[in-house]
DNA sequence: GTGGTCTAGACCACA
DNA sequence: GTGGTCTAGACCACC
């Protein structure tokens, strides 16, 4: 498990990582019972505070998605969602309607729009 | 001449009306001379802060894209860009990364989120 | 409006500011759209550092109790709960519960944890 | 003999043990030379770490509440306290007065709260 | 080893 | 004026 942190992006670090744990739960990339790597491994690893992962852990512990194993980390909620493809399609909507927007008002035909995205999906970085 | 503004999310609404000029510039949606609506309008059609209008004029004006006419409001600017198709996907790049990396976590097919995202393409509201 | 906060006690600090929040709205002593002192004021108040009184907040916030205000502070958010006498009478029973475990340990009677209980809620400061 | 041991609240788990012994023994639930179940015991029933409830009784044993006999387990130590009434009452206050505060803030009146404390003291598992 | 809490202080963003 | 974010570093609690 890795996250993929940009700290030059407005994006906040802790929502970073919010927005990650959610969608990898949703999608079935993180399962019930799987580990996640310790606050001080995340914050080494990509030199950020400790204290700002643990923040955005805090944050998916009251929304139920994770669970504090006393003593022993922070794992994925046994009773977490783990979402429908509807569900999931649901939440990646708002990015693209925004992209959309941006397209409309760059005045990108909707088929540049559709292959440049299709670059995207196809040669990212995994 | 409308602008899409959304309080809820959470990008800064002076930041929203920027972004907005400048792609319609790139796009030509708005060209040099056009004029654009008074920040009363904008302020009262939104129920936004006026002088949070006025700020996002006054750093388009900044940057050149709008000029100030006295007694008249704002224009685009006479030597303002409009940019190649290339730059204009350049700018859209970004959008579609995000987008991108959403639909790897959440483990939807390329194919599911190109439908999706031609769904909103075509039927967004313009 | 105005926190009761002990610093003594073992409950963090920040947790007594969400607590008393959420049992204010509840029971109707903060309504909708009611302004909460702003993050600096109760810090200075009770000599707490503001990110502590923040960070209350922001929870807050992510649980839709509050709203923030761009600008201008948090007030309690139009769609919050404000809680039934059943309701309300649920978010006490733990305390009770806690209280009649201890007296039931300590071979208190129920008749003077009782009448302890009766001078607390008269006498009590509010 | 046995533990009420409730892993889900934010009580850590030795305090709910240490606790609860320093209240039986204080109401003669507990009187001196009494056995206290072992650690391997109390670990399987509720399965938690043996260590953390060693953890427990070694407090106890330094505070003098507890005797380790050899090769017999813990007992009750012989000079152990037994407290008179009004001493064990002050044990119970504080309980009652956080009680007492929230059901004020939650709009609670004293009949009902009272009311809800005596089914508590009536009904609960001894 | 794990996470939690708090501080002091800096800097940003918004109105 | 408002809240938000992050850091560096300290100290605690649990296992």
């Amino acid at each position: 498990m890795q996250f993929e942190i940009n700290p030059s992006i407005s994006v906040p670090i802790y929502r970073q990582i919010v927005d990650q744990v959610q969608r990898l739960v949703a999608g079935g990339g993180l399962r019930p019972g799987d580990e996640l790597p310790s606050v001080r491994t995340v914050a080494a690893l990509h030199a950020v505070n400790p204290m700002t992962v643990s923040k955005a852990y805090s944050l998916l512990e009251g929304q139920g998605l994770l669970q504090r194993l006393r003593g022993q980390g922070m794992v994925v909620a046994e009773r977490a969602p783990g979402s429908s493809k509807s569900e999931r399609l649901a939440l990646l909507r708002p990015s693209l309607q925004a992209a959309a927007q941006q397209a409309r008002q760059l005045e990108i035909s909707p088929a540049d729009a559709l292959a440049a995205f299709r670059m995207e999906l196809e040669g990212g970085n995994q």
